[in-house]
DNA sequence: AACCATACCTCGAACTAAAAGGTATAACAA
DNA sequence: TTGTTATACCTTTTAGTTCGAGGTATGGTT
């Protein structure tokens, strides 16, 4: 019974958050609505999906929790290591292979 | 309980099917094989995804089957219906808006 | 006091894709 | 003739992701 391997194209949402936090540190709720804000609405991902993945981003090392209280309430900034970094790269390539191999199939020979 | 929406990239095994359907009708084995070729080897869906979603295009009208009997096996050709080609534009602006949105998100401020 | 926005989090249901298995014919090799 | 590989259809099981709704708590506004 081998492993199934990941959906393949699911490292989207980890795509996004490592791509934001490779610009600054943000925190959860603030890049559920970054993200939504820097793909021009196109993409949405709630808090159910944000929050499970920075923890395991967490726990796999790619990044740093801080926790910094901000006027009475808590938050939790987040930021790349370098091994993040590294993360970040691989999934931009699996990105663009992805994107480019749709795209080449999109535009083959007949299109309108 | 209100159902819940499908997932936001979930329409990409469904428009690469629709869009080699688009140039000629084909059966279900050859374009197992047809979209790991016009991805450039990038996207390989195996049969467990692609008979289904040819049966369920087929049942919700955007396909139309016709067996056809071809040296002692029997092939399924499928091809597009007018309201396919229909599913077809949606899905390709869908396609667009999210890659689009992903590319903008990538490209934001501080690249490599 | 009621309400809304912020801020964290988790859980259950729904859905998708991956992998493997199942049937059957034809073609080729040992 | 037996075995293997390729074609061609299909389903089932399993694993994984995403969605939506919920739950807790603080601070500000009406």
């Amino acid at each position: 019974m081998a492993k199934s391997n990941p959906p393949f194209m699911s490292g989207v949402p980890e795509l996004l958050l490592l791509r934001l936090l490779d610009n600054r540190e943000m925190y959860g709720y603030e890049l559920v609505r970054s993200i939504k804000e820097a793909t021009g609405e196109a993409i949405s991902l709630g808090e159910g999906v944000i929050y499970p993945v920075l923890h395991s981003l967490e726990r796999t090392g790619s990044l740093q929790a801080r926790r910094k209280p901000v006027g009475g309430r808590t938050r939790v900034y987040y930021s790349l290591t370098k091994q993040g970094r590294g993360r970040l790269r691989d999934l931009q390539d699996d990105w663009r292979r992805i994107q480019s191999g749709i795209e080449t199939a999109l535009e083959s020979p007949g299109h309108a």
